[in-house]
RNA sequence: GGGGGUGUAGCUCAGUUGGUUAGAGCGCUGGCCUGUCACGCCAGAGGCCGCGGGUUCGAGUCCCGUCACUCCCGCCA
């Protein structure tokens, strides 16, 4: 017989009965009643119960049994009673008695219990990390993890792409993240960077004539974490292609995600097709460049009514600011509707939530009794608003938003105030995924911090009419062939038809204001390979660890990370990061210098 | 780097206007219990009220500082 086992603890059913069989497991849970001992056993597959009485030679043995333990229980398979069968586990209609018991290993009082997962702090989650995951729920969630990235590899490989590893240790990029740095012990003062992404080497394997590349790709960023970003690391499904357009980006990788999602939705709904939203739309109708769908709600431009109306506020905004350029200088007044938002009650609660996000307020009109009500409604008069009412398709019942000023600067807010009004009218759709591809990104934004025009996305892309684009027009108005996925407000992947021409990369460098020596010293490789035959390219990357947050349907990240940092990424178990020795750093060459401050007395 | 929240038993939390010996549930330990599956009943142990300072006759409670965790901003092409 098997030293530990003959069969798991998931597997035992009433066609076992009679059968004399061999468990082990840790020992879930303990109901002694004395005269009657009841172990629940559980591992990877499931939960047994286990019985013994005093007509057991091993009775005395079960009665020392702590939770946690781990043991081997030899014992009968026994049908259970009608009166005594536990329908919630599928072994639940048998039981094992024991005749003899083994102690494999002893566990102390638990920090963390497993049985029942309440809630406990995520520092003893973290440093108990392998009691956190044995419990169901966080075990899971792992499980489907897994079971996520085999789905996705062997549907791309069935749309035939091709795994290949890229270099852990490679060199620093000089835009883009903070790198995490890794010392040369061969070449004193230098340093490896772990990748960001594998974004050049990926375009490298196009221009080595392979094609239809993916990996689930580590990444590696040294910037602060959020409850959707874990520090350091994360995974991401890296693909790229050869001889492609945009569409075709599209059309490989939307049914793998869809299809992927239909899997895992269990029940949830999801989009049949992905509409394309330009991001200049998704910007004006949603407010933000990652739109959640679920939510009904699209903004529009309502600046003609108000355009020298009695509603002085916005008149007078709009005349002020109404020579300069759209978007960054011209005033605007926007319109969310509010479907069923008609009460005073609610705009005001809207209006002081606002006030509570630092705005001077939320104007709005509510409609009933066939005509518009509050201030706005009755500066604006009968006529005006009852065109409005019409335009925007409301009723007696709804209220309709309105945000002013210079769209560039209470953009972010509108797209709040969106989310907000549709959750609190409980418009927003639960159960059900809805994605979206955002696409024409700008290739520029202005960066007024350092007073200079930067990459908006990925310096990397194609713009949008070539060389003469760039060459021709307001930088700020070159779109990019880039786009993202979004998934109900979560943006889940960028990726861009790449820029394969030298001319104009560094044509496109040079407007960042990275001069062609700087260009041939950090991307020297790249540029290289785009000199000897690089094929026209594209690709993208959705991220991993987010796609499994909306199938998990949690908002954590560490919810779906087997051993997470913590945010001030620390990893409390293994104790990383943790000092080197002087040898380590003498061979390294390197000699520390520590803040002062920072002597830290541990206390608390 | 900045802002918000939290910090009382191993855990979740209560703790009145500043006033006696800081409580409950879960967990833990011991006892009883032969059909439980959130077993039940009885008893017990367990507290630098995060830490430091201040106000006060008196501080878990008020003030200042600090530390830790967490959420957000910056950052993350």
């Amino acid at each position: 017989m098997h030293p530990y086992r003959t069969h798991s603890c998931g597997e035992l059913r009433s066609g076992d009965v009679g059968t004399n069989v061999r468990v082990s497991g840790w020992v879930h849970r303990v109901r002694d009643h004395g005269g009657l001992l009841f172990i629940d056993l559980r591992d990877h597959y499931g939960l047994t119960q286990c019985v013994a009485d005093p007509d057991s030679p091993a009775f005395k043995a079960v009665e020392d049994l702590r939770a946690e333990w781990v043991v081997r229980i030899d014992g009968e398979v026994r049908e259970r009673s009608a009166e005594t069968t536990n329908d919630r586990l599928p072994t639940g209609g048998v039981e094992v008695f024991i005749r003899d018991l083994e102690v494999l290993s002893k566990a102390q009082e638990l920090p963390l219990p497993v049985f029942g997962e309440p809630d406990y702090p995520e520092e003893t989650r973290l440093a108990y990390r392998f009691l956190d995951l044995r419990r169901e729920g966080l075990h899971q969630r792992i499980v489907k993890r897994s079971q996520v990235i085999a789905s996705l590899r062997q549907r791309m490989v069935g749309a035939g792409f091709t795994e290949f590893q890229t270099p852990i240790l490679t060199a620093s990029s000089p835009e883009g993240a903070r790198d995490f740095l890794v010392p040369s012990r061969m070449h004193p003062g230098k340093f490896y960077a772990l990748p960001q992404a594998p974004q050049q080497f990926k375009q490298l394997i196009m221009m080595a004539g392979f094609d239809r590349y993916f990996q689930i790709a580590p990444c590696f960023r040294d910037e602060d974490a959020r409850a959707d970003r874990s520090p350091g690391e994360f995974y991401q499904l890296d693909v790229e292609m050869s001889f492609v357009t945009q569409e075709d980006v599209f059309a490989a990788i939307e049914p793998v995600l869809r299809e992927l999602f239909e899997e895992f939705a269990e029940g949830r709904r999801v989009s049949a097709e992905f509409p394309r939203i330009p991001y200049w739309r998704a910007m004006r109708l949603y407010g933000t460049d990652k739109p959640d769908l679920r939510n009904p709600i699209e903004m529009s431009d309502a600046s003609h009514h108000f355009r020298g109306s009695g509603f002085k506020i916005f008149a007078g905004l709009l005349e002020k600011h109404a020579s300069g350029r759209e978007w960054t200088e011209n005033a605007e007044v926007w319109a969310i509707p509010a479907k069923g938002g008609g009460s005073r009650a609610f705009c005001d609660r809207m209006n002081s939530w606002a006030q509570g996000e630092g705005q001077p307020g939320l104007g709005y009109i509510f409609f009933r009794d066939g005509e518009g009500a509050g201030p706005v409604a009755k500066n604006l008069g009968e006529k005006q608003t009852d065109q409005l009412r019409q335009e925007l398709d409301l009723t007696d019942g709804d209220a309709v938003f309105f945000v002013a000023g210079i769209p560039k600067d209470f953009v972010e807010f509108s797209g709040r105030a969106r989310d907000r009004i549709a959750s609190d009218l409980e418009l927003t759709q639960t159960d059900c995924f809805e994605f979206c591809w955002v696409v024409d990104f700008p290739m520029y934004e202005w960066k007024e911090d350092d007073k200079r025009i930067d990459f908006s996305h990925n310096p990397f892309s194609m713009p949008q009419g070539g060389l003469e684009a760039l060459e021709s027009k307001d930088p700020l108005d070159v779109l990019g062939y880039q786009y993202d996925i979004v998934c109900n407000g979560v943006e889940l992947s960028s990726g861009a038809i790449r820029n394969h021409v030298p001319e104009i990369m560094l044509k496109a460098f040079e407007i960042a204001g990275y001069g062609a020596d700087v260009v041939e010293k950090e991307f020297g490789g790249m540029l290289r390979a785009l000199r000897f035959g690089a094929p026209p390219h594209g690709g993208i990357a959705p991220g991993l660890d987010r796609i499994v947050m909306l199938l998990a349907g949690t908002d954590n990240i560490r919810e779906v990370t087997m051993f997470p940092m913590n945010q001030q990424a620390e990893d409390l178990l293994m104790g990383a990061p943790s000092e080197a020795s002087p040898e380590q750093l003498k061979e390294l060459h390197i000699r520390l210098s520590l803040p002062k401050t920072k002597a830290k007395p541990k206390s608390g």
